[in-house]
DNA sequence: TATGAATGAGTATTCATTCAT
DNA sequence: GATGAATGAATACTCATTCAT
């Protein structure tokens, strides 16, 4: 459908063509190193358009922050609306939703991100802002599934941002092992990550000088963590 | 302290004062933004020198990122070495060292290395065999853990490594989060961490279709996972 | 009068307004940080309406010159035609409307012919030539004030240009004076201005070599100080 | 003494030469028409060189503003320390000055500061400064001129003001007739401004609603224009 | 050992101008 | 009559890197 090349298109269409192009470029060569240039010629179209429509590299760059955060939250927001019952089916349907998305579009995400924090004021508040809603989102998946399993606010808003800290970093840094492992599905990630994170997740408390429990309770009698 | 400014000093000297200025700056500024004009006057020396000592710009982020690879390693080491018993003891002092490495060089470690992604071939490589290094480490704390708890093997490499990801992406993450709460302690933060996923870990299981048992198995009964 | 924007107008009213919207703009700007969007969009049409009309924005510039031009000489003009008799009394009048047209008009004169000078040829010639139009209005006034006075010829066209020059130099320049003294009016501005040049206007001998009489007549005594 | 090209010179001289370079192309080109490309060309260095010296386009132009100015000052207070003793001599020495250095510094003075008026505050702010400066000499000319023919503070510091406007306005103006007139002389456009001016310097009077005396007093009887 | 002087190569950004509708 | 879409060409500015001393 590459036609004549250079038709007249609308505004619309013509700014989510050179987002998707400045989502390549930027994540192949980060910020810096991506050129204005060679976004807008791989575009199809001259700089200037791409100046009229996002106003400036940094525009152009937010906007594609922007856009995948969007993105990624309504990946989220689909899965949580499959009507999940269990919190525990919840948050495994976010972190899957999570590991499909980054499979398709790792550059969006991860990428994008790692870079933003060297950049301008103006990036590193989008960056932030766009991380803070995903994050509200895990942390929302984990309070429930604490709650409900260990009744009301057993762990305060300090212990569930950690939790969903430890698990979006967490799953930042598999992104890395997953590109290592092209065989591993969203699924197989989903399921060991959960594996690892779910029974202990509501063991994190806070100011509380806890120590662990005998680390591996003896898997027959089992009293509990008390 | 402040002699009378730039006295005739050996390489290794001036090398080590590069480097920490480099360090410093890249951190601030991100590997494009950074001057080399900044990092020489920072350094209180003439930008010829500091091609005469580390060769170009990349150089002298590699040199950065070497050393503050070794520093860690170093300080894992440092923590092993201190006659730690049991594995769960040992991965314990390994997260200790590695938050207070951090709550104490933030530059050197977590921000050197979101950089590092777009940048040169070479330096992605360094940061990668930097990051291994560090991986090394806290896989083989890792295995240890888990196969002194069941029994040799019971996970593979592969596991271990995707553990060790997790891991060592959680505390990335979690750099953020004490950033945030300027009252965590490095021991705090590994207390927390360390419960959470202590318990977890060896429920990750590669590629057995595995279902975990009921979230939270009824703390009286519990039959276990088997 | 907010119309429902954009009605279809006929080209000459269309070209009146763009007109009246560039002489603002490229006097508050510049030639060339004056931007042809800018006159556009305040004109309320599009840009290819510019062109269509102006054709450029050279075209643009030099029509705000014509334009401009012509009001000030037609204010020449009708002071000149009030029927004045005396010499003395046709320079006042003439003076008077240049200061009345610049203090209403000060964008239109004389900042846009200061920008003029450091633009294109076509651009630097049509403002020559509107200058010789005004210089002409006052060498004419000059020439009559002195003949009438001295007798015909006592000061050649030479002579009376480099009058001419002198009070349009001397009446420019006083726009800026007056600018920093808003209460003073046209005529105040005229009334000084006479003051100072009628009585040595023909004293101008170009190639003679004539000193000065003693510069004030001792009144009466005057013992001096020096 | 063109030698074999880019000599190393030290920076002292080098910032002279791309001055003095700056210049011509700003007068002949205007401030935006000239490009800091041709500038650096002209004065056989590179771009960087102009950056590294100059700070940015507007820091050279401002550069020239000043130097300029400083000429133009310095000339004014050599003309007036060659000791002359009445002030109209003085006054007549300073245009003198003024008259002879434009005729050899055109580009320095009137038309740098045609152009200044379209740019950046901070160049405005420059050349305001500059005229002010100048502005003053003529003005401290004029009112001792004024003031030891008629007594003190008969004019007040508004109506020097406003000779020295109108004296500085012809002057600058008459640059132009200069221009037409190549044979003219300094000392010939001097003696006929000072013809002109001279005598009715002291004519102008600010509030006071004063009509003229017949315009040229019989030059015998005349006791003083009361 | 140490540096002031110098630059080649590159990048973001802007603007007057035109085409297709 | 009127405009949204599109661009070629130019320009200010920066930076890693190297000489000459």
């Amino acid at each position: 459908m590459t036609e004549k090349r250079r038709r007249r298109l609308p505004r619309q269409v013509r700014e989510q063509q050179i987002i998707d192009v400045a989502v390549q470029v930027f994540s192949k060569r980060g910020y810096h190193a991506a050129s204005v240039d060679e976004i807008a010629e791989l575009a199809g179209i001259s700089k200037p358009m791409v100046y009229l429509y996002l106003e400036s590299k940094e525009g152009l760059f937010i906007a594609c922050l922007r856009r995948e955060a969007e993105r990624l939250v309504a990946a989220f927001h689909g899965a949580a609306a499959e009507g999940e019952l269990t919190p525990e089916l919840r948050l495994r349907a976010g972190l899957r939703a999570f590991f499909s998305f980054v499979s398709e579009h790792r550059d969006g995400w991860v990428v994008l991100h790692r870079h933003a924090a060297e950049l301008s004021a103006a990036i590193a508040a989008e960056s932030a802002q766009a991380r803070r809603a995903v994050m509200a989102e895990v942390t929302a998946l984990v309070r429930t599934g604490i709650e409900e399993n260990d009744g009301p606010a057993r762990l305060g808003d300090e212990d569930a941002e950690f939790v969903a800290h430890a698990i979006v970093g967490a799953a930042d840094a598999l992104t890395d092992w997953m590109a290592d492992h092209p065989a591993e599905s969203p699924e197989g990630m989903t399921r060991r990550l959960m594996n690892m994170v779910w029974v202990g997740m509501r063991n994190v408390l806070g100011g509380e000088t806890w120590t662990p429990p005998p680390p591996t309770p003896p898997p027959d009698t089992s009293p509990g963590k008390g």
